[in-house]
DNA sequence: CCGTATCCCGGAGGATACTG
DNA sequence: CAGTATCCTCCGGGATACGG
């Protein structure tokens, strides 16, 4: 993060604003409630539904579906089924995925850095 | 966003997982649709709730004035108002505020190397 | 075990009209 | 100009029940 000088201010500003452009297209694919949290799971390794749904803090086995499959279609994550009694399903970052690993770094470090105000 | 390795990598598997962390912490004041964009837009410096308006795409007031309202209280931006007729009031980012750009940059980049794939 | 199928709810967000 | 006040819509997300 301390590269930071000013050139990142200006990229920022730069043109290109609206639709269409660099951070909107990170916030389409970081959307929702869930989307951000699922990717940092991932970020240990691949794991099962029912492994992602108890670290995540048992969201609805619909909503999580719904995530996973959005950001499957996103080429965010793969799903990979074993055919096997039980099932075994198991969720992996791709490529992609793994390189948003800068932002969720960047949201811990302002995170811990700027804790709430206190009320 | 080079200094990379996997120390970051590290941090963000460390312990502290679930609520109350860092990420969470962050996703608490860039939820929603529009926060993220606002904070934006005021990189660029203070402005006027009608530039704002306008920049954003013109979401209707009320959600604009609700979002300008939330990110104010979590001491992201002040509200400045000047007395005069026609009322001018002004919307700054704080300190802290400004310190999120060092996100919004890291989702800038993300965004320009991972274009949406054709479908 | 890993879903899908339904039904349901709250709240973010929009539309419109009006005020200091 | 910069809001409030109302009303309304949409959909992310939860609860529950069932299926391969």
């Amino acid at each position: 993060m301390e590269i930071n000088g000013d050139e990142q201010l200006d990229r920022l500003l730069g043109p290109c604003h609206s639709p269409g452009c660099g951070v909107d297209r990170t916030l389409k694919v970081l959307d929702g409630k869930w989307a951000t949290l699922i990717v940092r799971e991932l970020l240990s390794g691949p794991k099962r539904f029912g492994e992602l749904r108890s670290a995540l803090g048992t969201p609805s086995a619909k909503t999580l579906t719904d995530r996973l499959r959005s950001l499957e279609h996103q080429q965010i994550l793969t799903r990979t089924v074993y055919a096997e009694v039980p099932p075994r399903v198991v969720y992996a970052l791709t490529e992609q995925g793994r390189s948003l690993s800068g932002i969720l770094y960047a949201m811990l470090i302002w995170g811990e850095e700027h804790p709430l105000p206190e009320d």
